[in-house]
RNA sequence: GCCGCUAUCGUCUAGGGGACUAGGACGCCGCCCUCUCACGGCGGAAACCCGGGUUCGAAUCCCGGUAGCGGUGCCA
């Protein structure tokens, strides 16, 4: 039942997801094949969220790297869900990870998978390990083991074999050597054991905890390199001690520094665009927030800045990412949008702005498919986000705003006079095209003697109400010869009134 | 407390012993372009956390300190 509603989910969002195989079982793979093969063999990584959430940026970027990592090298990409925390996994929220990793154009190969749907597995190899005797029941409680590292002067806690009810399962932990994460990013990082505690991967009712359900299904689903977030790396020799008992080759690992908010704490809520539904309502193209996350802890080094997906998967190298935390600026994200927006072609454009003016509630327009075509390409070279789009082009499909303070700056004593004589060019200019109504409304500048300005801004101000539009002769020929006429005829009734 | 990671302009970063009077990008300031807003062009201010070593020579290597972050759970 645990994994049903996400298939139906799939089923009913499959025309959009590019491979979505939903495995009920595992590959068939007992163990991990040895090193050597799994070297030579194209690697194969995992983006594992947990659900407990919107997928964060700094997952997003977890995802990215995966995703450049496996389509670089030619490598599958497994999607696997950990959902063993029942408290907080819930259908909506994995819902929202999938349509956030759709949204970034980041398809997977495999999956998704459900953890804690193996849960028969991981029982299994616990059992294994409790057979072998490198793992105990052991009754103590968190308690008991405070008391017993106080005793032992902070060294990690060891148990005895002890059945008693509720009893967790502790792995052995050895008391002699290290663990060494010999990770891609930071190079050996190494643990003593002696410090390690005898740790519990099952809960006193069997069920399987984090650090030995990730190990093996890691393994078991035969993971080369597993790049996840820096929070993990004091977890990863408990992993790889539970593959050692396993007697399964570790994957290599890669842990990439943490992302921050503006104010350099952890991500939340409070620090605006944190999750990527935000960065979606934001008005952002997803091409843009992958080459922005991707800079994030990774710089090429020819300083490049500008990449489309193909060079960022051509150029991505995990052993280039640096170590250092970053701070997400949603600055630079703009302006990238920006650069991206108008790298667009037309048809690209018109796509992505249909998409978000449906979104904003402006179907009306998205409905007129030519005239929301030609407010594209005025509107393009003007705005950094989506969201910029609407206010620069609604007077296309709706009245002019009514801006006082518009109007004030611009309708001074002699806008009237210049109004009149610029809807007289209006009038007479054949064809209503932008080339046409330049010239023309070029030579009234010049015939009235007149700052380009006082007689631009009055008509910007007349068609659209306000003083921020795109080009005017753009936008003059866009609304049509009728519509800008009926325009300027109602502002000079309202400036004849006024005077 | 203990363990671990990290440390170059406000931000993202380049740099991996001499090429560094430390480069690029965003942002900021000024000028130019200009019908508004953007875009674009030009110029500017702005950084190697601190202290010891190693070396002829250190942003680059080592040690210590400090700070930030992460982990330390029968959470993931």
């Amino acid at each position: 039942m645990r994994g049903l509603w996400w298939k139906i989910w799939i089923a009913s969002h499959s025309r959009s997801t590019p491979r979505p195989t939903v495995l009920s079982s595992p590959p068939a793979v007992e163990t991990c094949a040895p090193i050597s093969k799994v070297m030579n063999q194209s690697p194969r990584v995992r983006f594992a969220p947990s659900p407990t959430g919107a997928l964060h940026i700094g997952g997003a970027r977890t995802a990215l790297y995966n995703w450049l990592y496996a389509r670089g090298t030619g490598g599958t990409l497994v999607l696997r869900v950990e959902d063993t925390d029942r408290e907080r996994s819930t259908p909506e929220n994995v819902a929202q990870i999938l349509d956030a990793l759709r949204w970034l154009e980041l398809d997977w190969d495999e999956g998704p998978l459900s953890q804690a749907e193996r849960g028969e597995r991981h029982r299994a190899r616990i059992a294994e390990l409790v057979d072998a005797g490198h793992a105990y029941p052991d009754p103590a409680t968190a308690a008991d083991v405070r008391a017993f590292k106080d005793a032992h002067g902070g060294t990690g806690y060891r148990g005895e074999p002890a059945s008693g009810p509720g009893a967790a399962i502790r792995l052995r932990v050895p008391d002699e050597g290290e663990t060494v994460v010999d990770d891609l990013i930071r190079g050996p990082v190494r643990f003593e054991n002696r410090l390690t505690d005898d740790f519990v991967i099952a809960r006193g009712d069997g069920t399987p905890l984090y650090n030995f359900a990730v190990a093996v299904d890691d393994a078991e689903m035969a993971i080369s390199d597993v790049i996840r977030g820096d929070d993990h790396l004091s977890n990863t020799p408990k992993q790889l001690l539970v593959l050692e008992a396993l007697g399964v080759e570790p994957p290599r690992y890669a842990h990439l520094p943490l992302l921050h908010g503006p104010d350099g704490k952890k991500l939340s809520k409070r620090h605006g665009a944190a999750s990527v539904q935000e960065l979606r309502a934001g008005g952002y193209l997803p091409a843009a927030v992958r080459n922005y996350l991707a800079l994030l802890g990774w710089g090429t080094e020819d300083d490049t800045t500008i990449l489309s997906t193909p060079e960022l998967v051509e150029r991505f190298a995990i052993e280039r990412v640096g170590r250092a935390s970053a701070i997400f600026d949603e600055r630079k994200l703009r302006w990238l949008n920006g650069r991206f927006m108008r790298e667009l072609a037309l048809d690209d454009y018109v796509e992505a702005a249909a998409a978000e003016l449906e979104r904003e509630g402006h179907a009306d327009a998205v409905a007129d498919p030519g005239r929301l075509r030609a407010a594209c390409a005025i509107a393009q070279e003007k705005a950094q986000t989506l969201t910029e789009l609407w206010p620069l082009v609604r007077f296309l499909f709706e009245a002019p705003v009514d801006d006082e303070r518009a109007w004030a700056k611009v309708m001074d004593a002699g806008a009237a006079r210049r109004l009149e004589a610029a809807a007289g060019v209006l009038r007479a200019s054949e064809p209503f095209d932008t080339g046409t109504l330049e010239a023309a409304l070029g030579e009234l500048v010049e015939r009235l003697d007149a700052k380009p300005r006082d007689v631009y801004q009055p008509l910007r101000v007349a068609i659209t109400g306000t003083t921020v539009s795109p080009g005017i002769f753009e936008s003059l020929a866009a609304l049509g010869r009728e519509r800008a006429l009926e325009r300027v005829d109602a502002a000079l009734a309202r400036l004849g009134a006024a005077s």
